[in-house]
DNA sequence: TCATTAACACGGG
DNA sequence: CCCGTGTTAATGA
């Protein structure tokens, strides 16, 4: 367990860190698209990710949901670390988007790390790359059409999977996007005749990204 | 104009 | 047969 913490985290803090880390988390796997936060739960514990990705997304009353970001090994969710100077509740969803391992650090240490050097520079860093993604995300709700949704979503999905063939059916993009099948389809028809990607029952192949 | 809904045909597993 | 896919027609914003 302590080689898989300096694998992803012993670059970025000094060794008392690592040991207090090693000292206060606890190692957690959960399998692909299980829930690991809702809306209005409260957060006892920040994850600190060693393998795999995690979907956060915000919902609202009638259970639309729009993507915001996802985190990857070596990242932490800033809405945590916003629920730990504010209030307690999460104001988001999170769902491992695969089999994901992670470290949960109980809430309080994070302000108490907050002597160490090394852990404000990765907290700010945290904030600092979320808040570029959920810029993306605004930005592809407010001023992209579909065409462009589908085209980052793709490209989102090929950058996390690591992999260009997404074992992705239309109607499961048509969910995630808010929008239906039928222009799922059709985006996609046209995207192929593009050469930006080949169509396949159950899996789309990304040629360009 | 472009998205949505419903409906249908095609075909691979 | 079931399900994912590709298309069309009607309707609406």
């Amino acid at each position: 367990m302590k080689s898989v913490i300096r694998e992803n985290f012993g670059f970025l803090f000094e060794e008392a860190l690592l040991q207090e880390i090693e000292a206060a988390g606890t190692y957690k796997k959960v399998a692909a698209a299980d829930t690991l936060i809702e809306i209005g739960q409260y957060v006892k514990f920040m994850p600190l990710l060693l393998s795999g990705a995690i979907k956060v997304f915000r919902q609202d009353e009638q259970g639309d949901e729009y993507i915001l970001y996802f985190l990857e090994k070596g990242d932490t969710c800033a809405m945590t670390l916003n629920c730990c100077l504010g209030q307690s509740k999460s104001q988001i969803k999170a769902i491992a988007e695969m089999e994901t391992e992670l470290l949960m650090v109980p809430v309080q240490k994070m302000e108490e790390w907050m002597t160490y050097r090394s852990w404000r520079s990765f907290v700010f860093e945290s904030y600092n790359t979320r808040l570029t993604e959920m810029l993306e995300a605004i930005d592809s709700l407010a001023f992209m059409n579909l065409d462009g949704r589908i085209l980052k979503y793709l490209k989102d999905k090929v950058l996390i999977n690591k992999t260009s063939t997404l074992p992705l059916t239309h109607q499961e993009i048509a969910e995630e996007l808010n929008t239906s099948r039928v222009v799922v389809s059709r985006v996609l028809k046209k995207m192929e005749q593009e050469k930006i990607i080949q169509l396949h029952r159950n899996k789309i192949e990304v040629l360009q990204y």
